[in-house]
RNA sequence: GGGGGUGUAGCUCAGUGGUAGAGCAUCUGCCUUUUAAGCAGGUGGUCGAAGGUUCGAUCCCUUCCACCCUCACCA
């Protein structure tokens, strides 16, 4: 660094022309290899090998990486500057392109530039970073380091894409609502509370985006969506980050079976769109995208996974039930709690290929609309793919006194010790008594479609940041 | 929260109750088409933290911290 100033040379200087990409420069080498046709490039230095009067480097950019040959003959002066550049710097060069005698495009330099200076050194050239935690703390050297991560989180940046078009393209439109929310709901979660100073009111970061896209819904949108962060104050494990991000989206006088219309086409594109294909392995299972998908009610897949219709079932034929076939019943305080431990245990993991579990019992959905049907059952179904669930999604409630009814059970099981159930949220009520019309809507989680879609076992290697404890 | 594992140089990893090891990176020298370049030499450590046992602990014991796996919780 010093002997950088000493030269007079400005270690971290403001610009470069650089007129090709390392992929531009290798694709089109017929072009460029003409003599006295001069490219500029630039990039991190990734690895130097200097035969004394003469060195060869690769440099890294976005798009791959590129050798160069930097000759003393040709540099005179110049060369000594290369006695200065250490692997991690950005530098830019300029030259004509080449191939070495093994057939390696490359650019013999005939001058350098020093873009910015790197004072640390660089992970290990191969073995990369392993240590999981410093490959989540400083995930830009584990970008350096593993360049097929890069790839991995181009991916997810298509996904969302291919998501936004195929709404887009149906006439959805994207909205903002609120993070910070004085009331939580649309989902059963604990939240984050943080507190507003001017107005000194606790306020909730969002568990769901829900309750204030059905008041869009109310005011006159009828096909709306939302990708973004929500927040819910509970473990962390391979399928849940305290930060997340969500897509929902609401779309009127439908009901829960043209969504499931609708996610089969638009789950078949997107992965034809991301893999290329609609089947794609999933760690030991394939997994085949194409129509339909399987759709099983409740309460059949639970009677046929464990040989019992707990449908009819009061909480004590539950408990008796549960205990003589061995079900952990700690904790389980109500009809709910029951058909989760269930469904969980017999269910739930063995939901591989695409299924919409359909008709969910009531006492679990206290947004979803009551069964045309069945009053002990909601429109509601969720999508399970390799044992994990992929969105939930409702013929939603729009009948308040219904909704009120059903926020007041929710908010005696919060008495009760249930502390992810809802509150009344009496806005959102008022709201639903001006009339909202049918709708259908529907959550996914974006981390876990990211996993399934790039075969990824933990959504900690989805997201660049995955919450960790701080250091010290 | 329970169980299991890991923690030693910037990185990847060995190792031992008695002065701390390798490869890569870094520094010095040699080397004009190399590519895990090579050769020679050097620097670099609170062995995760704190206590304890011991003449002596990186190693044995206890507690704590972080991360990973797993179970529970989280529909």
């Amino acid at each position: 660094m010093q002997a950088l100033r000493n030269k007079g040379i400005n270690p971290y200087p403001y610009r470069f022309d650089k007129t090709h990409s390392s992929t531009d420069i290798i694709n089109c080498f017929e072009n460029l290899s003409v003599e006295g046709t001069k490219v500029k490039f630039a990039g991190r230095i990734l690895s130097i090998r200097g035969h004394g009067k003469t060195m060869f480097a690769h440099l890294g950019d976005y798009s791959g990486k590129l050798q160069i040959y930097a000759r003393k003959d040709d540099l005179g002066d110049k060369w000594e500057f290369f006695k200065l550049i250490d692997i991690g710097d950005f530098i830019g060069v300029e030259g004509e392109v080449f191939k070495t005698k093994t057939g390696e495009v490359t650019i013999r330099v005939e001058s350098a530039l020093m873009l910015a200076k790197s004072l640390r050194p660089l992970p290990e050239k191969w073995h990369g970073l392993q240590d999981k935690e410093l490959r989540y703390r400083r995930r830009y050297l584990d970008l350096i380091a593993n360049p097929e991560l890069k790839e991995l989180f181009i991916k997810r940046s298509q996904i969302i894409k291919e998501l936004r078009n195929f709404l887009d393209e149906r006439g959805f439109i994207e909205v903002e609502t609120p993070v910070l929310q004085p009331i939580y709901g649309g989902a059963a979660a604990r939240p984050f509370v943080t507190h507003h100073n001017t107005l000194d009111i606790d306020m909730y970061l969002r568990i769901a985006d829900e309750l204030y896209l059905k008041r869009l819904i109310i005011g006159g949108f009828e096909k709306v969506y939302e990708i973004a962060k929500d927040f819910r104050n509970e473990g962390m494990d391979k399928l849940h980050n305290p930060e997340f991000t969500m897509l929902e989206f609401y779309w009127v006088y439908a009901d829960y079976n043209d969504l499931m219309d609708l996610l089969e086409e638009m789950f078949g594109q997107l992965v034809e769109a991301v893999s290329g294909s609609v089947r794609i392995p999933y760690g030991e299972h394939t997994i085949d995208f194409s129509r339909p998908f399987i759709r099983v009610p409740y309460f059949k897949s639970i009677a046929e996974a464990c040989g019992h219709d707990i449908i009819g079932l009061d909480e004590s034929e539950l408990l008796k039930l549960a205990e003589k076939l061995g079900l952990d019943t700690e904790g389980l305080i109500n009809k709910g709690d029951y058909y989760e431990a269930f469904f969980d245990h017999y269910v739930e993991p063995h939901l591989i290929q695409p299924t919409f579990l359909v008709d969910f019992p009531i006492e679990l959905s206290p947004l979803a609309k009551v069964h045309r049907d069945d009053p002990r059952l909601a429109e509601r179904f969720e999508l399970f793919v390799a044992g994990i669930e992929f969105g939930n999604a409702f013929t939603e409630l729009n009948d308040p006194h219904d909704q009120r009814r059903r926020m007041e059970q929710q908010a005696t099981l919060v008495k009760r010790g249930h502390q992810e159930a809802h509150p009344v949220d009496e806005d959102f009520i008022f709201a639903l008594e001006h009339g909202m019309p049918p709708t259908a809507g529907y959550g996914l989680g974006i981390d876990r479609l990211v996993m399934l879609l790039t075969n990824m076992p933990s959504i900690r290697d989805v997201i660049f940041f995955p919450t960790l404890k701080p250091e010290d």
